[in-house]
DNA sequence: AGCTTTGGCCAGTCCG
DNA sequence: CGGACTGGCCAA
């Protein structure tokens, strides 16, 4: 029987693996790290085998089939010979092979030894609220606690005296509590918690290898996985622990009870670690129960995710430890890959520091026909909203390409000329020329074929279990993990920080995308249909009947490609194209921005059924000939019922968690007016084409903004800083001043100023006191007081957006009145204080209304 | 220190 | 008011 690891880690020149005994103890095993790298022998001459083999850094040396493995004396002599100028290697200009594959992955990708499912705790810790991260040596645990994953079961310590003696206590008591764990999951961990307990440790000199445990930071496993799922900007504005349980779970973290802030003022349970701590009692045992129940929420989380179950299948499949650094995609790629490539002899160049990288080419995205006047009154079109739209898309795009053509590292073999006869052997991607051979499959096909093959096992596997069952859960997961990693495949090629970096196999695999969804765009119109809009995989057509757009698209599959393909001379075909769904109502506003119902998803529906006796019967106008059962309840309809469904939202600033609330809500209102929707009202929202619905929300909204009591969760905007705060440079102006730095920059520093600990990822909360300068007066959101620029709340951050989706859907008429609230400057000199609003403006505005009239 | 890609929109700053 | 530029976030 195979061995599960648990861990594994460099120890000086030894290889540490740690395995479980049959009574739970964990044991280490010690070999000889190895440092190796590959040549390819018949590249080596005689002289230089000799010198290597007598070399003192070289340890041992041995053919693998048409390679020479070399075995040195560690990383520093590997990387010397690999890289120095001065080295052996280097002067007879050999290539060196995966010399930078560490001993860990080498090992595990010679020996079959398996993956252990780790026994997996949640974790959570209270500091000394005054000491700022940057001086985390100094900052002192007040408490911890753990919580299994299996059973629930709790344990949590505090700090009984302010000592360093009752710190170390404490620290080995937590140590004590994680021993019989092997992750330790921690939200934001690797930002916090884990260099805390770390360098506490080290201050303390406490004996405990910190090394046994897998870490893994909850909230980057979240990001990483959530991102496909997140429906609306509100669970994007903000990654913290309380917002993040809110959503998911419905509960959020431990709030402050009104007795504690009677003594302390009204500050977050966070905020007042220490306070707690040091008013002892029944503050004390507070403090405690905050930081336990924080860490049952993260398992509350996971119990609704499954992503950290997921990223364990992900590391299972690729034989990496579920710690934070395997969630990288390059990691997974090498994981996956170092091993299949030993397997068919098959070694990879060595990862090497780039600089001037050249990009390449991406996907085609094209500008939706529906925002051009001249096209609309071609296609008798009265207004912006597209009616029954159906979308195409390709199954996974890429990895389809990458099959198809046969793309890989290992079978190109000539960047040609995009015209003229394609090289016999051989298969050639339109628009870049490069070709690749078709005798042999190459690794990349390989990997993606193997994945693809136990991707449906266990989806066969799946099939034959009961559902909701362990064991049927296990193989949905094994399912989706290889989904998942088949995905990042031409991500990592077309990274110039992977050893799989090929500029011209990813442009390649792009731009035969690009080809694929023109020519089928083409062929879409030249059937008679109209190319409404497309980006990258998927073709959005308007005026086809279900009937003949599945008949087209089946068409694709088995006329058009395989004669386009043929073409090019592939040998194979993976490409496939799928009626994925049809839209009611769409309306655009530019490319990768738009909202719309469906009329059917792949075929099926979520019906009014309920409804449909009252209301007599089906909407009529139904041309497909297949039936469907509702989802709902379950009735074979022969014709589509009308649907009831979210509309399906893209881009817009509803999706993004840096705009104002209040503008994804009134754009939220308006797309429900515009598609029909089920997110602002509880029933569905009945689709209208009336004007003066639209005019009277504007009309409120903007009454609201100008003139009522406002909440800082009103005013408050989010963005996060995407790199350290030092690394923002203010350029000069002419007059040689520094220029302004961005609204939230601005507001960073003077957070930091605060003693704030602000880090690249931290999001900076704050509002804008006056927009009508250059640059904005801004200021941190805990600094609102009820007051702020509400002109320019209107006019630039929440009309905006609605009144972009309103000229799209109805261009013929004047949205643009509505934008201006501003009075005009009186003199040039004229104080703008932030008590602007007065009613005199609003009423000036209102004269400005060209609607107001109506109402 | 280590890093999945390109295409696209929009707010904001500066300057002519 | 426009264009060039930075920065953030989203679609695929």
């Amino acid at each position: 029987m195979q061995r599960e690891v648990l861990n594994a880690f460099v120890d000086g020149n030894q290889l540490v693996q740690l395995f479980r005994k049959e009574d739970g103890r964990v044991y280490a095993l010690r070999k000889p790290a190895e440092y190796v790298s590959y040549l390819e022998t018949k590249e080596v001459p005689v002289v230089l085998g000799r010198e290597l083999r007598g070399s003192s850094y070289v340890t041992g040396m041995r053919a693998e089939g048409r390679w020479c493995r070399v075995n040195w004396l560690n990383d520093r002599a590997r990387d010397a010979m690999g890289s120095h100028p001065e080295s052996p290697v280097v002067k007879a200009g050999i290539t060196v092979y995966e010399g930078d594959v560490d001993p860990v992955r080498r090992h595990f990708t010679e020996n079959d030894t398996v993956i252990a499912t780790p026994r997996r705790c949640y974790f959570d810790i209270e500091t000394d609220s005054r000491v700022p991260f940057s001086e985390k040596e100094k900052m002192r645990v007040l408490s911890w606690a753990v919580v299994c994953h299996d059973t629930g079961r709790q344990w949590s310590g505090v700090l009984e005296e302010w000592s360093d003696a009752s710190e170390r206590a404490l620290l080995e008591g937590m140590w004590a509590a994680l021993d019989p764990f092997d992750q330790v999951v921690a939200w934001y961990g690797d930002g916090f918690d884990f260099p805390v307990i770390f360098a506490r440790s080290a201050h303390h000199k406490l004996r405990t290898d910190a090394r046994r445990w897998l870490y893994l930071d909850h909230l980057e496993a979240f990001k990483k996985f959530n991102m496909h799922s997140a429906e609306s900007g509100e669970e994007k504005r903000s990654m913290r622990l309380e917002d993040i349980g809110q959503s998911i779970t419905g509960r959020g973290k431990l709030q402050t009870p009104e007795w504690v802030k009677e003594r302390f003022g009204d500050k977050s349970m966070g905020a007042l670690s220490y306070e707690l701590w040091e008013a002892g009692g029944e503050f004390r045992k507070l403090l405690v129960d905050y930081n336990v129940q924080d860490t049952t929420l993260l398992r509350d989380i996971e119990m609704e995710t499954g992503y950290l179950e997921l990223f364990k299948t992900v590391c299972e499949v690729c034989r990496l430890f579920p710690s934070t650094a395997s969630l990288n995609p390059t990691h997974q790629m090498d994981g996956f890959m170092l091993r299949l490539g030993r397997q068919r002899g098959y070694r990879f160049p060595t990862k090497r520091f780039r600089e001037n990288v050249v990009k390449f080419k991406g996907a085609f995205v094209m500008q939706p026909a529906v925002l051009d006047p001249v096209w609309r009154a071609k296609h008798n079109m009265e207004d912006g909203i597209a009616r029954n739209v159906h979308v195409c898309d390709f199954s996974a795009m890429y990895p389809s390409i990458i099959l198809t053509w046969n793309m890989s590292p290992d079978t190109k073999a000539f960047d040609g000329t995009v015209n003229g006869p394609i090289p016999t052997g051989m298969c050639r991607t339109p628009m870049t020329g490069v070709c690749f051979r078709t005798d042999v499959e190459g690794i990349l096909p390989a990997a993606l074929r193997e994945m693809i093959r136990l991707r449906k096992f266990w989806n066969d596997k799946k099939a034959s279990l009961p559902p909701g069952t362990s064991e049927w859960h296990d193989a949905d997961r094994r399912s989706t993990a290889y989904k998942v990693v088949a995905n990042s495949f031409y991500g990592v090629m077309g990274s110039p920080f992977s050893r799989y970096f090929d500029r011209y196999i990813a442009e390649s695999v792009t731009q035969a995308g690009v080809w694929l969804l023109r020519r089928t765009m083409a062929e879409a119109e030249a059937k008679g249909f109209i190319g409404l809009y497309g980006d990258t995989d998927s073709a959005f057509i308007m005026r086809a009947d279900r009937k003949d757009f599945a008949a087209f698209v089946e068409w694709c599959n088995t006329g058009l490609y395989p004669r386009l393909l043929k073409e090019q001379g592939c040998q194979g075909n993976e490409i496939k194209l799928a009626y994925e769904k049809e839209f009611d109502r769409i309306v655009f506003t530019s490319a990768k921005r738009y909202c719309g119902s469906y009329r059917h998803y792949k075929w099926s529906t979520t019906c009014t059924c309920d409804v449909k006796d009252k209301k007599g019967g089906v909407r009529p106008g139904a041309l497909n000939v297949k039936t469907m059962t509702c989802r709902d309840c379950g009735k074979v309809h022969e014709v589509l019922p009308p649907v009831r469904s979210e509309p399906e939202i893209k881009g817009l600033e509803y999706k993004r968690g840096d705009v104002l609330r209040m503008a994804a809500e009134l754009q939220a209102y308006t797309m429900d007016l515009l598609v029909g929707g089920l997110h602002i009202a509880n029933d569905a929202a009945v689709p209208t084409t009336d004007l003066e619905r639209y005019h009277a929300k504007l009309s409120r909204v903007r009454q609201r903004i100008l003139q009522e009591p406002l909440s800082l969760d009103d005013v408050r905007l989010s963005k996060g800083l995407s790199k350290p705060l030092r690394e923002y440079v203010a350029k000069p102006k002419q007059d040689g001043t520094p220029a302004a730095q961005p609204p939230h920059v601005t507001v960073a520093h003077i957070l930091k100023s605060r003693g704030q600990d602000v880090r690249e990822g931290t999001r900076i909360d704050f509002f804008i006191q006056d927009g009508s300068t250059s640059p904005q007066q801004v200021l941190p959101a805990e600094d609102f007081k009820g007051e702020c620029d509400r002109y320019h709340l209107w006019e630039s951050l929440v009309y905006p957006a609605t009144q972009r989706l309103l000229e799209a859907a109805f261009p013929g008429h004047d949205w643009a009145g509505w934008a201006k609230v501003r009075p005009p400057k009186v003199r040039k000199s004229a104080k703008v204080s932030t008590e602007q609003t007065s009613l005199f403006d609003v009423a000036r505005a209102r004269h400005k209304d060209p609607h107001a009239e109506a109402k």
